[in-house]
DNA sequence: CTGTTAGCGCTTTCAG
DNA sequence: CTGAAAGCGCTAACAG
């Protein structure tokens, strides 16, 4: 690599100070336009790059956030990071991610590392095994503005933007209801996350409001691997009496389960409705197409990022809690109405 | 924020010199086990982390890597990046990332950030709409590492790693030739496009190497929104005697292509083929369910973190140009013979 | 409008 | 084994 020039480069060139080009290249009110106009001409010349790195050094600001989620190629995360990016260009700030592959060592690995490059804030998705989280300490304490994403929890005091998985259960298995479905199963995630437990809560509320009995025999945990969920729809699809809709507590885990009913024979929509949550990409190339809840993904980045950048420049860490709204998208999989009436049954 | 402690605090606490301080440290060879404990002591107690910004500015180098990729979100370019990011993670490299959006103004913006920024390496995939690279010439002159993966171009001199696109598109056109369709059509991409004419060029040698004949009118290029593609299915479908199989750039081409054909009656392996290329996720869950040639995306931004890495380590921008094969995943919409056989026709 | 001075927090000679 | 001094490239008072 070459030696870049520097504004004592300029200087030396112009026979002037450095705090006059410092002040050419910052546009400041008080420099005259015949000198400014020389300092930018020698910056076309030596072609001059300004360093950042001594910038945020004396600023004690980055102007770039810390970004730390479970998996970077997971379409969520992927999906939040872009609107945590595109937040972030606007404002004017850049991104620095990390990724914790659902580990908590790795987590609080990058989590130091961030600390130490001096980061101006941090926004966070915790990983499944984080458990303690006195690794957040260290960021408190520094009192560095820190924001919390769809997997936050109470345990840090923090701001935190999350999706109303408990509204988004509610509607998925309320529409199920309204469809005609009237033995409801729910295929729920591990007990332990806060995301199973809120979308089986809907579950739950959406039954008790329309009076409608949960069978205990028709409530199950998987732990989102496809041999376990197969397992686990195998069981209740083998009752005597069978569910005939599934609330599944996520996309993959739905269309496991649509495969296993299709392959015993069943029609979807029509023996058994089937709704997932996620409303991941693959959910309209399906076969039937995948009824599931949308999370705005993109906008719960965007989110995240305006609170952080708002606390950063606010220099106040007020907490701020959102909750995004999540819509359910009625595909073919749970549309029994439809399909009776396509098929004039 | 709250200020960091700083090792002239530990220096001044222990009524040392700063330089000692630093030593303990790095854990430098020369240095008193004893002088050490008590610093790592202090260490503790003022909640010490050190300012990788100094640092950087000594040493020029801050150990981070900079990427720019069209789209973050796009599945392909999500799993690079963690590629990227695991190789990098452990090679003790940050990851800064940046989206062109497709844009050239924004290629040109995040490559001057990521220069001023002075960054280690970079590594970047070229927005589609990237037709100048003058915008490269900074990071030639400066000699910073630089590594072009799948959008790469002839026009840089750069390091690069691709998939061996040519090749993955003789194997899905060959793979057609055999299944026994005989009118093979090509939808491409933007002429302009390295990766299209790479597919595209793989096409006219597989129908070469297999004595079959082009026929132009079977040749059409699309700018790879929905409606063009549409349009263009169209066109070839509309065709006195149309192809019998398409083979065509991408994965949402192809799945446009084959709802158009199931639109107007046609089956799908049985009266057209199609592949795809890219192996998107959904591809598996379409219907039905959707050939394509994989690219290792991950491995890809593996090998680019690699020899980025080596290039910045060994302080030698020898030029290294990797081109991963790729494989063609058969599944049921170009497997006519298959269908055949199970639907006994 | 411009120059001087003093750092930001660290590493790196060079002496001792 | 330790300290002093210089400096990385920039900003930020403070004078003038």
């Amino acid at each position: 690599m070459k030696k870049n020039a520097t504004i004592k480069d300029i200087a030396l060139k112009l026979n002037i100070s450095i705090s006059t080009v410092s002040r050419a290249l910052r546009n400041a009110y008080d420099i005259n336009p015949e000198t400014k106009k020389k300092v930018l001409q020698l910056v076309e010349e030596l072609d001059y790059e300004p360093n950042l790195l001594a910038k945020s050094l004396v600023q004690k600001k980055t102007k770039t956030i810390g970004v730390i989620v479970p998996e970077i190629d997971v379409h969520f995360f992927a999906s939040c990071i872009r609107g945590i990016y595109e937040e972030a260009y606007e404002r004017g700030y850049k991104l620095l991610i990390a990724q914790s592959n659902e580990d908590y060592d790795l987590e609080v690995e990058s989590i130091q590392t961030m600390v130490s490059s001096r980061l101006d804030g941090l926004i966070v998705s915790l990983s499944k095994n984080t458990k303690s989280f006195t690794h957040f300490d260290k960021i408190i304490r520094r009192e560095i503005p820190l924001v919390l994403f769809d997997r936050a929890t109470e345990n840090i005091v923090s701001s935190n933007v999350t999706a109303d998985n408990i509204g988004g259960a509610f509607e998925a298995t309320e529409h199920l209801i309204n469809q005609g479905y009237t033995r409801i199963a729910h295929i729920g995630g591990p007990e332990n996350l806060e995301i199973s437990k809120k979308r089986f809560n809907g579950f739950k509320k959406a039954m008790k409001a329309n009076s409608m009995e949960i069978n205990p025999e028709y409530v199950v945990h998987c732990n989102l691997s496809k041999s376990d969920t197969i397992l686990k729809v195998k069981k209740i699809m083998s009752l005597p009496k069978p569910p005939n809709a599934i609330f599944a507590v996520n996309d993959l885990v739905a269309s496991e389960a649509i495969d296993y009913i299709k392959e015993i024979g069943l029609n979807i929509p029509y023996h058994v409705g089937v709704v997932g949550f996620n409303n991941a990409p693959f959910t309209k190339f399906s076969h039937p197409k995948l009824s599931s809840v949308n999370i705005p993904s993109q906008e719960m980045g965007r989110y995240a990022a305006q609170i952080l950048i708002k606390q950063i420049e606010d220099n106040n860490i007020r907490i701020i809690t959102e909750k995004l709204n999540c819509n359910l998208i009625i595909r073919e999989s749970s549309n029994r109405k439809l399909y009776i009436q396509e098929h004039k049954i």
